[in-house]
Parts: structure tokens; sequence; C-alpha cells
DNA sequence: GTCTATAACGAGATAGAC
DNA sequence: GTCTATCTCGTTATAGAC
């Protein structure tokens, strides 16, 4: 009996990772907003209704691949920062930066999900948030830890920003001045800005040697955050 | 004769600013992807083919829309600027970026357009890289006024980094130094990284005050340039 | 010459009967 | 699950109106 749950779990679990697979496959040869159930099961030697007994719906199948890249990303993100956590916040802080962006090099199309345009009719439910902001999360621990060794030095900000960035904190990193919290929220834009300039081939004929470009960029984000040393 | 032949190309001028328009509007609707040929002239009350007349191709038609948006933002961006042209630096170039994403947020599916997901299987013709420099260049002739002022203190840049500056400054504005070129092409990629992230959703349920914290960084990233006064 | 309409192609998606 | 009839699409050939 649990022999048989077991092997139909599996076998579950691996159905439902082969139509990701396949989902991701057309991400990358159509983009998001043609992604059809019934292509993917038709690859798959399936039939479009028997992919409902996985996915409810083509969303949940997007929510689905929206949550592993998040995942796939946030975990690059901190398997890079967990072998120099040791170091500087800065040096830190630069390798976050460039694991970011070698994932989304390596992963466009992944990449242009999570952060290019929405897809038309689709709205991200509640349960991408987690794992969403884990890139954001590493950002902000690094900066705590500047702060708790006194190395973090907020830039100053303007007196109509401050309840903002006070809301801010308080939501994000409350034992954060607000002032950084403001500057690291500015500086996770900035670097997406960056990337997806890259990614999406805006630097075409702009930047060549874009390593040595996104590694001094990155850098100088951090400053911005007032991070040293 | 001349009367007939005006008649004419009043009557094209019309119709291809019709289609464009009901392009746009799908565009809104659908996404780039979806873009129909034939769904454009259903609702003008043409028949597909005649659509030709005006636009040899389906991606022709994107190219023209890419192009009108380009210079719709540029324009913006421009006029904007004529009307503190006689201010500092820091005040054109937040002016500037201030217009810019005034125009992304009442545009939101035209800077999809550009700055968003590029359209699988479309690639952007040579055609159109002079409309898309437009706002680059508006951010260069600030910087290069207050070069010429002796205001513009460039940021140290690595050794690393300075064959690929110097080569971007011989592309870009050969009377900047390298420097403050490198620093340019940075802060412009931010910058669109800022207005992405509100104009794509990021900024939900993160940053709620969005005008004056925008404002802000964009006035640092004037300061990573070496902008001052 | 300039335009529009008809019809068709090959490909793919979709809905429903079975 | 399968099959079929009916949609969509981009694009082209052709014929006729102005």
């Amino acid at each position: 009996m649990s022999t048989a749950q077991g092997a139909r779990a599996r076998a579950r679990t691996e159905i439902t990772a082969a139509i990701k697979d396949e989902a991701r496959r057309q991400l990358a040869a159509e983009g998001a907003a043609k992604l059809s159930l019934r292509a993917v099961a038709r690859a798959l030697g399936m039939v479009s209704s028997a992919l409902y007994r996985y996915f409810p719906s083509r969303d949940e199948l997007l929510t689905a691949l929206i949550v592993d890249a998040y995942d796939s990303l946030g975990a690059a993100a901190e398997t890079a920062e967990k072998q120099v956590h040791d170091a500087g916040p800065l040096h830190r802080w630069t390798t976050v930066c460039e694991a970011v962006r070698a994932w989304a090099m390596t992963h466009p199309h992944e990449y242009a999900l999570l952060y290019g345009t929405p897809v038309p009719g689709y709205t991200a439910p509640q349960t991408t948030v987690q794992a969403a902001s884990r890139v954001g999360l590493l950002l902000i621990a690094i900066a705590r830890d500047a702060h708790r060794d006194g190395t973090l030095s907020a830039p100053a900000l303007p007196a109509d920003l401050h309840p903002e960035a006070t809301r801010m904190a308080a939501d994000l990193a409350p034992d954060l001045p607000p002032e950084a919290v403001a500057a690291l929220v500015a500086a996770w834009a900035q670097l997406f800005g960056l990337i997806g300039f890259e990614v999406f081939g805006q630097f075409h004929g702009v930047v060549e040697h874009r390593e040595p470009f996104f590694r001094q960029a990155a850098l100088r984000l951090a400053q911005g955050v007032g991070l040293a040393c």
C-alpha cells in the first residue's frame, strides 16, 4: 500500500517536473504570452486534458514556473554569498550582484518571466512573494551586518522622503536606519536595470566588455547604500 | 494633378496613422507577441491583405510602432529639458529623468515594447537606433555642458575598465572623460531599472510614495555621474 | 499607378461529439 | 483519450475599381 502510494507520488513528481521542463522550453521559444497547455501536452505525448490533473490552469503553471525561477535565482545568489560570507560587506555585495547577473545570463527567458513585461491577463498571486524577495533579503542582510559592525554610513535623505523611508524600514528591516533602507531599495531596482539592459540587448553596440563594466557599477551601487571596505 | 496626389497622400497618411493607432490599442490589450495584422484590419473594417499596402509585414508594423514610441519618449524628454535648459545640470538631469518616468507611466505598453521583454522572433533593425538614442544623447549633452563649465567631477575607474571606457567615450562622447562616459552609461541603465520596476509592478507593496522616492534616486544617479549644483 | 477585395496556402489553436 | 469540424494566424496571387 505504502509502496504503491510512494510509486504513485514519485510518478506524479516526475511528470510534474517533465511538464515544467517542457513549459520552460516553450517559454524560451515562444515567450510567456503564448505558453499553451496544449503544445506542452503534445510535446510530452499526452493529451491536453491530462495536464489539468497536474496544473488546474495555464495560470497555475505560469505561477509554478515563476516560483521555481525566483527560487533558482535566490538559491544561486545565496550559494554564492555563502562562499564569501566571512569577507567584508562590499565583497559580499558584489558577489551577490554578480551571481544574480550570471543567473540572468544563463536563464534569460526565466529572467524575462520574472523581471520583464508582465504577461497580459496574468497577475501573480501572493504565493510568489516569498520566493521573489530572496535576493532583496540577502542584500538587506549584508547591509544589516555592516550596520552591526558600524561600517554602514547611510546617506542623507531629503525631508519629504523621510515618512516613506520610515515606513519601508518598518516593513523590510526595522533594525536599519530608514535612509539605508531607502537606498537599498533604490540600489535593488538599479541592479536589475543594469542586468535587464544586458539580457534584453540594450547594451548591444554600446557596452562591449560587460563583465568589468557590471562589476564596477555593482561596486558603486554598494557605495551608494553606504557600504565600505 | 497635384491636388489629386495631395489627396491620395493625405489619405495614405491618415490610414497609416489609423493602423498604428489600432495596433497600439491591441498592444495594450494583448501584448506585442499577439499583435495580429488580421485583428487590426478587422477593427478598421479593412481586409487583411489591404494592410500590406501600408506595411509590408507584421514586423515592419512593429518596427514603426517602436520607432514612434522612441520618438514620443525622446520628444517628451527633450521638451521637458528645453524648459529648464538654463538651469544647472543637476536640475536639468532630474527634469529629464522625471519626464522619462512620466512618459513611461502614461504609456506603459509602449514602454514595455521598448524596454521590456523582446518580442519573440523579432529583431529590431538598425533603423530604430537613432530614435532609441535620443534620451541617452540628452543625458550626454547635460554632462557635456557641465564638463565645459568645469563642474563635472568624473568618478575614478579601476584599471581594467579603462580600455572599455575609452572605447565607449570614442563612440558616444569623445569630448568627455572616459570615466564620465562609463558612469553615464551605467546611470542610463539604472534609470530604466527604477522606471521599469515601477511600471512593471515590482514596487507593489514595497514603495508606496514613488514620486519623492524616484526624485531622490534620480538625484543620486546624477551625483554618481559627477554632476553638482 | 494605387488601392481594395476575394480566395487560398499551410500552420496552429479550439470546441465538442464520440 | 481520440477525432473532426471550425476557428485563428501571416502571407501571397489575382482580379477589378478608381
